[in-house]
DNA sequence: CCCTTTTCACCTAGGTGGTAAGAT
DNA sequence: ATCTTACCACCTAGGTGAAAAGGG
């Protein structure tokens, strides 16, 4: 079993359309993908990953009058998707479930030729991201046939990628309780308790 | 096989015989130990790791008037030595020769009480790091049988333990040649290529 | 006296959105 | 118009030795 860590969060920022920024470089998600995993045999090794689907196959453009997201036509070709590895895998279940289950240094790029192993996305395009577990029944079997996965979505993680915010409310909650951008906070009254971890 | 990165830094720094610091918190190695290594082969898995053997069973202190590390008397009793696990570890013979291999997070401390995973030594004594190189001859077989060692030591990497620098000249070699310390440094004229990476 | 601990200013390293310029 | 890129000031996070205080 697994539960999605700042739950309520996430789901603040999908009430106002999640979106992430897609960068050359790579740029991480936030909120990071998080989870605590429970249930698992110990002993048992496991690898923990991530990949991310297109929720449909529309082109999505920032209507500023309307303040919303609208079609603005097909979706882009797809190159084939790329998936994160855990970089802790393989461990043993014990490992894992002893402590949350952190993807933050999972950097999203809208650079097809990327080489850097970075997420590939299509800007102004719909992602659900999904967290895989793959396991072995047995150990000294043909591995081929004894591996089996697990998958979990949480929908309140689906997000739009973005060059550059356009939702203004979402750059907001975004300076609001992401700790990299304190230096853009004015306010400084509601102390987010999303902030640490 | 297997060559010592920075060998002339570590060389510099043993002719004015190294000191490491320790501290309660663990305080990483500088210069780092890093290594490259070779003629692997490239499908099978291997474990990297480190240890630190005593040098003699003496206490040391430092002389100010002769400059000098002297016998200050008999080893003090020391805890079961801990082993480092490179943090890639287990990973395939193609991986690690691509690249250096890095010990650069390793921590040092005198807490005999450490829990977190740090390498426990003796302040004021003399220490020679060792590298092995874990390796199984077939995957199917089982692994209390078919594991091995291969075990490199660099003696240009022997260093005494302290908890502040004594000698002087090692103090500024640090400064000079550890980016970190760069807030230290006055003349600014000689580049330490050593600086990088 | 000898050694250890704590705190600090000063760095490296890298994650933020803003901004203006560039691209289509 | 719409979207992307490059650069920037401003942060977080954490690695330095200095210095002063602490301990036996």
């Amino acid at each position: 079993n697994c539960n999605l860590e700042m739950k309520s969060l996430w789901e603040e920022f999908n009430q106002l359309e999640t979106e992430m920024i897609v960068t050359k470089a790579g740029r991480r998600m936030f909120p990071s993908f998080q989870v605590r995993v429970y249930g698992m045999d110990a002993l048992t090794e496991y690898m923990m990953m991530m990949d991310f689907v297109p929720v449909d196959d529309k082109r999505y453009r920032y209507s500023f009058q309307s303040s919303t997201w609208v079609v603005s036509g097909k979706a882009d070709p797809v190159m084939p998707p790329r998936i994160h590895v855990h970089p802790d895998s393989p461990a043993k279940g014990s490992q894992w479930m002893k402590q949350v289950v952190s993807f933050d240094r999972l950097k999203l790029t809208n650079n097809q030729m990327d080489d850097n192993g970075h997420i590939i996305l299509n800007s102004m395009h719909r992602y659900q991201p999904r967290f895989h577990v793959l396991y072995r029944n047995s150990k000294d079997e043909d591995p081929s046939r004894t591996q089996n996965f697990k998958t979990f979505v949480f929908p309140e993680t689906k997000f739009i990628a973005v060059t550059a915010y356009q939702n203004h409310r979402i750059t907001q909650l975004k300076i609001a309780s992401n700790p990299f951008a304190k230096g853009f906070r004015e306010g400084e009254s509601q102390s987010w308790s999303a902030s640490s971890a």
